[in-house]
DNA sequence: ATTATTAATTGTCAAAACGACAATTAATAA
DNA sequence: TTATTAATTGTCGTTTTGACAATTAATAAT
């Protein structure tokens, strides 16, 4: 019979893939590997799985210390763990999706953090499968921003109909008419529309709106069908 | 610099949920467990991922190890990675979830394969963190469920509209009007309706179904909206 | 001061989907 | 021939959707 003394041990490690939003395009922050193999080269933010701490743990932790950013809104997307995707040595991660909003992060950014904001369409080729991983990420914020209201997660405490139709174009790189989007996102009874408007870019300014916490939290499990025409 | 030789290593394990349909409720195979610790307790059927195979590849090792059954459907749901999740060893484990139909894997039964089925309400308590992943499992299938076209891997080739009506029933532990679940099972078109009926269970027969392999594959990704008042 | 310009906001309407509800049909058993 | 049972098909008012246009609030230009 089996026993846990024969059976090989790996490393494991997490992956983040880091989403933004700079108001016109998606983004992704990226790090430059500090250890061999690929020193230097551009890569996610990961590492190792620690000994008293699981790969939920290990994932806020390297967010935390790359981005200075607690509380951030991290998903698990999926294991990675072909026997050769690390030439060094076996190690299988855990792929991570993250949420930040862009503005925070840059009000913390200093010399500790050695991260870069890249845009999503125009990156710099990554080590390993972390590639693949982009993709994967960028498949399943489709599906999920599709169905619950995530997005939010990238924008300011305070935001516009408007930001939030663009990130929506954006994160699922397609036209959405803006009448029909207005009226589903406000449907959703989530936003709550604020007396102040943002005047920048454009002459008339457009209304401020918060984020219902109560409702969003009570409901972040509901379906909603946020995207017209919906296929994946 | 952290480097690879430092890191702590660990045992990685899969553990599929393997779930059922004998026509009126839903099950799940469990197994004997074959190790200490915690020997011949009931746990999931699982095992440790090889060194030369991907988790993937162990989950599907495992199913046709202990059933004897190749090219079911499996879906990696999330991986389980408390540190003391289990008592001899830190070990990570990769949380699957299959649909058989249960008639082919009692076609496969033999002494080879010491597996059981129980009714998912009326199962025996599991070992280490299994109780919750089977809680996951089914709440991941509900979801998906709700969405996708998967519960066919439950049936058999040839199956009646009540039939698939009961299992959604099951699965989403509610009642479903007969009508409208008829007319929108029907309308995704994935149904082929076969001249041939069942007469077994009721006077008049319900009719024969087959899937639309061709439509199944190419929409797999496609959103529907199986379930009235969706929710989650 | 009036007008042009720009982007945000609100509005219309026909088609489709939805959900609540009941009648009909095809078989067997009495 | 009739009673019984479960499968199948049907109705209808409400809501949601998606395609499309008009109005409004501000600033810039004349």
């Amino acid at each position: 019979m089996i026993e846990y003394s024969r059976q090989p041990h790996y490393l494991v490690a997490v992956d983040c893939i880091v989403f933004g939003f700079d108001g016109e395009h998606l983004k992704i922050l990226l790090v430059k590997r500090g250890l061999e193999p690929e020193i230097n080269k551009w890569s996610l933010m990961g590492g190792f799985v620690g000994a008293n701490e699981s790969p939920d743990d290990a994932a806020n932790r390297v967010l935390k210390k790359m981005t200075g950013l607690e509380g951030v809104y991290l998903e698990q997307m999926q294991i990675y763990g072909e026997p050769d995707r690390d030439p060094i040595e076996r190690t299988l991660s855990v792929g991570y999706f993250a949420l930040i909003d862009i503005h925070k992060y840059e009000a913390q950014l200093n010399d500790d953090y050695e991260a870069e904001w890249f845009l999503i369409n125009d990156r710099p080729k990554l080590i390993f499968d972390h590639n693949q991983m982009v993709a994967d990420a960028r498949k399943k914020l489709r599906y999920k921003a599709a169905l619950h209201p995530i997005l939010f997660e990238m924008l300011p405490k305070k935001f516009t109909i408007p930001q939030l139709h663009i990130l929506f174009e954006e994160v699922n790189d397609t036209k959405i008419d803006t009448r029909n989007f207005s009226r589903k996102i406000t449907s959703t009874g989530l936003l709550i529309k604020l007396a102040e408007k943002d005047r920048t870019g454009s002459k008339k300014g457009a209304f401020y709106f918060k984020l219902d916490k109560k409702k969003y939290h009570a409901n972040s499990q509901a379906f909603l069908n946020l995207m017209p025409n919906l296929k994946v």
